[in-house]
RNA sequence: CGGAGCGUGGCGCAGCCUGGUAGCGCACCUGUUUUGGGUACAGGGGGUCGCAGGUUCGAAUCCUGCCGCUCCGACCA
């Protein structure tokens, strides 16, 4: 993309409103623009994060098994009456009435809605396990939406749902998002650390909330650092064999990590070395529970087991904030001069910077190498505006691509371009073509 | 939902107290200049001053009502 024909309405003064780092930048970097309080648009820079962020969350999660799909955003009501949260959502519900006087709503999660469609589609306990998910935006009326797009009331969330025969299969399904969820952060650059949860409006016992740790999270958090130094790394993992992912959720678990809706101090300090204890604050990016049959039972959404007895579904839910970890991410990555994206959620790979706009060695060198870089398969931002350097600079910073080509009279007479790492600052004088591989490589391309 | 505050060009703000028909910086356009980390100068375009009533010869400014938005606290992906 050549940023002359793209539409990035970047901003030098940071808005009034915007309060904490992540908003700040979203709006500076041009990926934002607020439509009214918690609802946001998604200007062409921040819709590229989401749609990586996204790829990423489906990915994953058709690794550990789940199957996409598409619910509406639009419910009926009668499915929540039955569930029996029609009246215990509350305001935060946005009820709606069509031109027939039904009463809908936009639904602020699916459980009634997938559970309803399970019980149609499943019939035997030959069809389970099945885990389905869908990313879909959602709406909740929140009393004080703040932050940006870290609680908005239109927000993006991937939501899956898992029907078992009983509990050790459900079990199963736990941890496969459980270990997904690792897999998914992980991979986002980012650190999140399961913590005990409470179980909520919804309901459940077996619940775990994912945090990254950042200053500037809504939630104090309390932990043994040793687990915020685990990682997956590489390891292959096998989803159907359940002994082992027990084992990774176990290694995952067995110290202290809470929030501080079920902090307890006492026995923080009892189970954890002092030099261990880690205090911090973090922003909660995955929420998964078990809740058995809360929702099959009164939905009626039942299979035959084998005995030929009618069972209702054993049940879990799994959600990740899609459009929250835009801004999370940038809250756990970032410094004075702007955004700094991991490469894998990054809107643009690299950033060619020309120097001198209008110098015909520069233009024709940075063309070259722009469709070059293409050729190759790498997504490049070509700064070829008619704008001093300094400028480019600040532009491209702010807006945090992680890898720069800066092209400059001088360095060709050399024979070279910088390549400039936006999280280190580390400058590299190479010719145009390692330059290229080494992009290639680091992203890999062939 | 309790508390505080704000609505004046795309963004940040002044003007309001003491009514006289809107201004500054950034951004934008034109020209000159400059050219390796947000150049300088000159000229220029863009605003029903959130909305509706009221007071007044005259309202951004005073009064009333409404709407929108933000921040702090109790709640949530």
């Amino acid at each position: 993309m050549r940023l002359s024909r793209y539409f990035l309405p970047v901003q030098k003064e940071n808005p009034a409103e915007a309060e904490i780092v992540s908003h700040r930048l979203m709006l500076r970097a041009g990926m934002i623009r607020q439509a009214s309080a918690g609802i946001y648009s998604w200007l062409p820079l921040g819709y590229k994060v989401l749609r990586k962020i996204e790829a990423i969350v489906h990915d994953e999660q058709q690794k550990a098994g789940a199957i996409p799909v598409l619910m509406p955003t639009i419910q009926s009501a009668d499915l929540w009456r039955q569930s029996g949260r029609y009246d215990d959502y509350g305001a935060e519900m946005l009820r709606i009435t069509d031109r027939g006087d039904r009463e809908m709503l936009y639904g602020p999660t699916n459980e009634e809605q997938i559970t309803e469609i399970a019980g149609a589609g499943i019939r035997s306990y030959r069809d389970l396990p099945r885990i389905l998910y869908h990313i879909q935006w959602k709406f909740r009326d929140e009393v004080r939406p703040r932050f940006g797009v870290m609680r908005g009331r239109e927000f993006l969330m991937k939501d899956a749902y898992s029907f078992d025969l009983d509990k050790d299969g459900a079990r199963h399904s736990y941890n496969r998002m459980f270990v997904s969820y690792l897999r998914t952060f992980e991979r986002m650059g980012l650190k999140a650390v399961p913590m005990r949860a409470d179980s909520g409006p919804i309901g459940g016992d077996m619940t775990h909330e994912f945090l990254i740790l950042a200053e500037t999270g809504e939630s104090a958090v309390f932990l043994d650092r040793d687990l915020a130094d685990l990682s997956l790394g590489e390891r292959v993992i096998d989803w159907e064999d359940g002994p082992a992912l027990q084992e990774v959720v176990d290694r995952y678990t067995a110290s202290y990590a809470r929030t501080d809706e079920t902090h307890e101090e006492a026995v923080f300090e009892a189970e954890i070395p002092e030099e261990r204890r880690l205090t911090a604050r973090g922003i909660e990016v995955g929420h998964i529970f078990y809740f058995g049959t809360k929702y099959s039972r009164p939905l009626n959404a039942t299979v035959n087991t084998p005995d030929g007895e009618v069972v209702p579904f054993e049940s879990g839910s799994y959600g990740i904030g899609v459009s929250r970890l835009a801004g999370a991410i940038i809250e756990a990555s970032h410094d004075d001069r702007g955004i700094i994206w991991p490469e894998a959620v990054a809107p643009f790979e690299v950033a060619v910077i020309n120097l001198r706009q209008g110098d015909a060695e520069a233009d024709g060198a940075c063309d070259d190498l722009y469709a070059k870089l293409i050729a190759r398969g790498l997504d490049v931002l070509y700064d070829d505006r008619d704008e001093r350097a300094g400028a480019k600079f600040a532009t491209i910073d702010l807006i945090g691509i992680p890898w720069k080509l800066v092209v400059g009279p001088r360095g060709l007479k050399e024979g070279v371009v910088e390549l400039v790492n936006r999280r280190t600052g580390e400058t590299e004088n190479l010719s145009p073509d390692d330059a290229m591989n080494r992009l290639a490589a680091t992203y890999g391309r062939a």
